[in-house]
DNA sequence: CGTCATTTCTGGATCGTTCCATTCCATAGG
DNA sequence: CCTATGGAATGGAACGATCCAGAAATGACG
């Protein structure tokens, strides 16, 4: 059956004249057209079905308004925190009969440039970006006057008026710290995270906001910058440990820097948890089996994903090249790393 | 400048008439051919930027033998294994100048059949398949018969000669129990991965053949299946502790389960590497950093990766729609968590 | 049985490229 | 001054769908 050579594809013209009807009761059929009398219908399928019929949407893109392929373009697709977020925007794409396409940049604005780039030849009727650190702020500029529905995701790009989709990151702040505070510290760091980053920006606004509100002097709160890796996360904590007056707690960036963390504290015969209290950002899958169990703010990245896919495909529908923002949720996931309270605590620093 | 609404591209044939040119010209230049004069070269490239050209790559492929887009079918993109299969992937095909696609399908054989389709309704050039469990032996025929060039990343399929790219399985389960041997344990148990796997078949496999070459009974060895995540590891643990003759050691179906089974052991008050050997395989990122740090068979999976996309690259350039498999080199990354030689320990299971 | 409204179906133009066969052009050779 | 020669440029026919305006078939009804 159909085993045809790769340059015979059979095209509708053939399915029509195997079904004796004109192509474009063809294509009415490929759509799902009601105007087509049911018994024309099934004699058009069983055709398609034994020429083995292939649909060729680069062809019917060519005629149509816009293509059913939209882009998500994540800037590191092996941190998997990233990975969910595609697994939740592309489940949403393919439930409303579009084509997702992922494209991974490694953090590198070059790299984005030719994805987008390519997209955009590919014909997109939609696209979401997690952008990569450094993207220039026209990086999307040319996608969005050229009408292309984009959202950002994660990653606020500054400068321009484009939807984004993200967890509250000062709200998270704010719990981390408060939770801290409630545990008797008084001494707490903000831990990594890229100096230029603005998810850090903005964790470090509400943690700074917390501190003020507890009393606490938010000046005087050390926040070294780190890569948002597990080395960062030691390499942060040895700075802040450095300093005249050590923190007894910390507020990280994320989760990955947070086992970083707890990984330096032990080095330095610290029990995370116990000589000090740590917190992190993401709740990512590997949290709960960190040891200890890390105490996170919980974000619904799958969530997020699927909310970012809804908003795209809100704007191809109605056609609107814009939404309103869409802040997630977040909730202060209690595990063991921050530990019982100050008060209670046996050992302290060696 | 180029504002342009979303309805009115700008094509080659305006590109002509702005450099003075013909469509064809502008065509030629759009793919570098060297037969035009380098002066009306750069008056078309003034032009395409001037007037913001995008490229059709729908169209072009219209009329082309094949696309240059690629796809990828990956079972679990949550997984950081075969997210950096992935990355690994998508960097070759990039590289080569292909649009590389890739979809997840969450180990779901339906949703895999639909991607399939919707690769092949693109006009992929060729495609990469990281099946998903339980799928049907025919699954790919359909693509294979059209001459779509395919090879198989990981997972093997029965009863079909398609290429395929993985790691050596057998060889890693052999190089495992051997050093497991070594460290002087004569009862080790294989542990988790679904029964129904291809790849767990070839692991138990040289498992079994390892065993028999150090003289202990490959039949006499036990063998719980159990699903590929930390609590299977730990159910498989348990069903193997069970036993009347337990094991003291065990090589594990992945790193993840071996990763469960390290949690297991501590749940019953046993130290891995102390009172009990695990070695995993992959060697996932988190393998190192894991507590105690994982000993498993390492495998290069980004280059796994990259070998399946040349593959294609070379099938797509030379129409032979098949190659010879490849068998990835793997070697044993030597941690904490298989322990020092048994005789040397201290303490057995509690 | 003719008329008119509906439902079905159809032809041909069109989308933006590529590719092939030609034509055009400038220069060199005779 | 004419003709080969070969490099540059071109015109028009594809590619495989969609879409629109209208034709044909169907059915309702007096």
């Amino acid at each position: 059956m159909a085993m045809g050579g790769p340059r015979d594809r059979v095209t509708i013209v053939e399915i029509a004249a195997a079904a004796g009807v004109s192509k474009s009761t063809v294509s009415l059929v490929l759509k799902g057209s009601e105007s087509v009398r049911p018994s024309t219908r099934d004699r058009v399928n069983a055709a398609i079905r034994d020429l083995g019929y292939v649909y060729n949407r680069g062809a019917a893109n060519l005629r149509r308004a816009h293509s059913n392929v939209v882009g998500m373009i994540i800037h590191d697709l092996s941190n998997p925190f990233c990975a969910e977020l595609a697994v939740g925007i592309e489940r949403s794409f393919q439930a409303a009969g579009y084509v997702p396409f992922i494209a991974n940049t490694a953090e590198s604005p070059v790299r984005q440039a030719e994805v987008i780039k390519l997209m955009r030849e590919q014909g997109v009727a939609g696209l979401i970006v997690s952008a990569a650190r450094g993207t220039p702020d026209d990086a999307l500029d040319g996608l969005v006057a050229a009408g292309v529905p984009v959202v950002l995701a994660m990653r606020r790009l500054k400068g321009r008026r484009i939807p984004m989709v993200g967890p509250d990151n000062r709200l998270g702040a704010r719990l981390a710290v408060e939770r801290l505070v409630e545990l008797g510290h008084r001494r707490i760091a903000f831990l990594g995270g890229h100096a230029d980053s603005v998810v850090r920006a903005e964790r470090l606004e509400g943690f700074r906001a917390a501190l003020a509100d507890a009393g606490l002097d938010p000046a005087g709160a050390v926040a070294p910058a780190a890569p948002p890796t597990r080395d960062g996360g030691a390499q942060a904590l040895e700075t802040a440990l450095a300093q005249r007056n050590p923190p007894t707690a910390a507020f990280c960036f994320n989760d990955i820097v947070a086992f970083g963390v707890c990984l330096g504290l032990r080095r330095r015969g610290i029990e995370p948890g116990r000589g000090f209290a740590v917190i992190g950002f993401d709740d990512v899958q590997d949290a709960v089996h960190a040891d200890p169990p890390l105490t996170t703010i919980a974000v619904d990245v799958m969530g997020l994903g699927e909310r970012a896919a809804q908003s795209v495909l809100r704007m191809i529908e109605t056609g609107r090249n814009t939404t309103e923002d869409h802040i997630g949720a977040v909730h202060l996931a209690v595990r063991e790393s921050c530990g019982r309270p100050l008060a209670e605590r046996t050992e302290r620093r060696a």
